[in-house]
DNA sequence: CGCCGACATCAAGATTCCGTGAAGATGCTT
DNA sequence: AAGCATCTTCACGGAATCTTGATGTCGGCG
């Protein structure tokens, strides 16, 4: 939220609070663009009239780098100012005074647009596909069924490919602390798991670093 | 372009042309779903006030199936109404009266954010057609009738077509928040959709994922 | 060469989860 | 008030999954 007059930024951040939003405040526009580039935020409110460059010009500059939802604030009702400011990038214009509520709508149907899903990663190593998001396993185009446990092991695993993995860290990951010592059952798993997804030939996609822990190829 | 008063949906026929846009127009809520289900349009605006089903019904229906811009016009500026609005689905509120560029501008800037690809209206998978619009289910040419519950199940699942569908997001979806942990109303629930719309024979449309969720065939 | 630790694999239980029929409960219509 | 459609709850057999114990394998080391 940017606004030169402190009492407006008090009302905002109870309003944005109270909707279950937080709120960082900044009273100029190149304050503002300094605080989004360190800690982009999911949405802007913009006042209109700001000392030095105005929120239109912060529109434009967050809009050279950021999709995020852009609200302006203006006590002037000029035809005007509102039709530069949403050609300019922002997403909708308010005017002074609003109800707390309509700006807490908009900023909803805003934010409801800007993010309809983010969109999730594929992994892919050695003809297997892992589809984080559909929880999915595909090996030669045909579907590998997982179990759950399976399958969380597996992502855990390929997100840190590569990398080493502890057996306590594998475990507490995916069973919880109290499992930490219980390799025995981590052993199995594993062995499923392999036997399932891994290629009739060639070096395995999970390796045994012995003592240690387990590893997913790079 | 809905609106009960003849001459201002020739007024907004003549803004929109202007501005490079054709319009089509209906007068009542009826009418216009029925065109926008025949002709899907770019975008929607709505006057709230109409005969039989008021404007922010239209959008709730219109949002059953589509992600069009949905830009709201209205007489009243109580709050409620806004907010109730926005809430439904509906991407701006404009109050009469309103200036013409200000409601292109308001128009382009929803058109902006709309997504490039509309999602389908019409889902089919194995012999089963899903009319979102219509809310209606069809098998070789002859309806399947689907309680209310059962639809929206089905439209979640047939819209992640492949993706794995928590029991947790589809209590949610459906049923709401509370409902979050009850799994055992929803295997009831798919049940009696699956026997409904499963096929007699073959793979199921409909799979289970122990102890995860369901996931609707690719 | 034999012992030992760590791992892989297999084969039961044990447990959790799912599908389904049926019996209330609710709300709307006739 | 009765009928109807829908939703919810309950109970239980069966399926899928997880855990546990036993056995086999491999490499290092005394």
């Amino acid at each position: 939220m940017v606004d030169d007059e402190p009492q407006i930024l008090r009302a905002l951040r109870v309003i944005l609070a109270s909707a279950g939003y937080e709120a960082v405040t900044a009273q100029t526009g190149e304050e503002a663009l300094d605080q989004a580039a360190v800690r982009p935020p999911a949405a802007a409110i913009i006042d209109l009239v700001l000392p030095g460059i105005d929120g239109v010009e912060v529109s434009r500059a967050l809009r050279e780098w950021s999709d995020m939802p852009i609200i302006v604030l203006s006590a002037v009702g000029d035809e005007d100012a509102k039709v530069r400011a949403l050609a300019t990038g922002a997403d909708d214009y308010v005017t002074k005074p609003f109800g707390p509520r309509e700006l807490v709508a908009r900023l909803e149907a805003a934010l409801r647009r800007a993010s309809p899903e983010p969109p999730e990663a594929l992994i892919q190593a050695d003809g297997l596909e892992i589809d984080l998001g559909a929880r999915a396993v595909h090996r030669d185009g045909s579907e590998i069924h997982l179990t759950p446990i399976e399958f969380d092991l597996l992502r855990l695993l390929a997100r840190n490919r590569g990398r080493l993995m502890t057996h306590r860290a594998l475990l507490t990951e995916v069973w919880g602390p109290s499992y930490a010592e219980d390799t025995q059952v981590l052993r199995v798993h594993i062995a499923n798991l392999r036997r399932k997804i891994e290629p009739d030939e060639g070096p395995r996609l999970i390796r045994t670093e012995p003592g240690v822990g387990y590893r997913f190829a790079a």
